[in-house]
DNA sequence: AATTTTACCAAGCAATCGCTTGCTAAAAAT
DNA sequence: ATTTTTAGCAAGCGATTGCTTGGTAAAATT
């Protein structure tokens, strides 16, 4: 029978057509949607979120260019995930950090000191360390969010900074910080998050020497 | 004579079409060319350079669509014009401001504190005063520019950076500044940039307070 | 007065974009 | 054994993008 005088696509035999299909077991399984977002977020914070298409997306994870949108309804959506992934892992990084340190109490002159430098060390590790683009796709890809997107982060974002407050005002209220509180926590945020504009993981500096100069930079005694 | 019997463009009766053309005069004369730059900077600054259409552009100066790439030959080269005119000028009124400063010489130890609360003022100025969109666009848009064009900017601002890096090394000389110099510079300029993320000119704090509060937060004394 | 240059407009082209639709094979659920 | 769900692929649609081409009125130049 010649497919030619066949041309019911219901009746043409279901011979498959274009590049194989991987099963599942060849996908080694699991999560699909967290690889897209770990590339998302990769190339997000190399090339930006305009610059970056869907199919560059799609290809990282070897998809096809419509696949993502099986996962995700829309690029923007991506973008929101990336960001509210890094902001929850951050936060939830943040705490164990503190806890872990607030076991040993010392004096509380020492204390808020020693409060900030794991603060300060634990940004520049979310921020600079190994494998995560996520902080910085969200520091740099604001204006890309919807304004409930926007609010929400920002919701994050203050939980985030929670913790800080109280650390700088008993650095204030001892004069060992004597800028005021408010313009001194957005200074200090400041400075912290411009390195991802400068910093190269493979040259001199350090993280542990980029806190330290910090520390110095901001407090006194 | 019938349209339709002259299909010649050539031969065709030179009716003018279209909207009608502004003469020289009604242009208000002069630099269309820096008007285009000025909209482009305001436009990057507000959408970002991917976001913002050349369309955009042209319909900001009441051009049709075309038109800008008579003036500058690609977007790209637009984004150029934009950054390298603002730190053009930012260079320039960093000078002027300097020598109107150094005038009136004090001690050493009170000179250099004084010198670079009267450079961050002025950097808080160029880039959050009025109408100064084109340094904010050349922080935040450096992705955009060819290879070439970034080392230029690279090389502009190591020249707007040069005046900063004596003074700094004078306040770590004198115990002022207790950071090196160094990550002192990377870390302060962060400080400074980041104020274009938050600063809200119909907000609490002045351009002075800024200045005040970041002298406080680097500098003892 | 004739020519050339300047500064556009009108129209549209090729490429790329985000996203949709219709389908299917494998896996999971029944 | 049958049905349903999951996780895609293939194809392409409509919109937008940066940019080009061909023309032209006004201004400047000769």
């Amino acid at each position: 029978m010649n497919a030619i005088l066949n041309p019911s696509p219901v009746l043409a035999t279901p011979k498959p057509r274009g590049r194989p299909r991987k099963t599942l077991k060849e996908r080694e399984d699991g999560n699909r949607k967290s690889d897209l977002v770990a590339a998302a977020a990769k190339l997000f914070r190399k090339k930006g979120f305009d610059a970056t298409s869907t199919r560059d997306i799609a290809t990282a994870v070897g998809m096809r260019s419509g696949s993502p949108f099986y996962h995700f309804k829309s690029k923007g959506d991506l973008l929101y995930a990336v960001m509210a992934q890094g902001m929850r892992s951050a936060i939830e990084k943040q705490q164990k950090t503190l806890s872990n340190t607030e076991q040993f109490k010392q004096k509380t002159r020492r204390l808020s000191r020693h409060l900030l430098h794991v603060l300060i060390r634990h940004h520049f590790e979310v921020m600079l360390g190994a494998g995560s683009d996520f902080i910085p796709v969200m520091l740099y890809e604001w204006r890309s969010l919807t304004p409930r997107q926007r609010s929400t982060m920002a919701q994050l974002q203050r939980e985030y900074e929670a913790v800080w407050l109280p650390v700088l005002e008993a650095l204030y209220a001892s004069g060992q910080l004597k800028c005021p509180v408010k313009l001194a926590r957005l200074l200090i945020f400041g400075a912290l998050n411009w390195s991802v504009q400068w910093f190269d993981a493979k040259k001199e500096a350090s993280l542990d020497d980029l806190t330290e100069a910090a520390m110095l930079l901001f407090i006194r005694d």
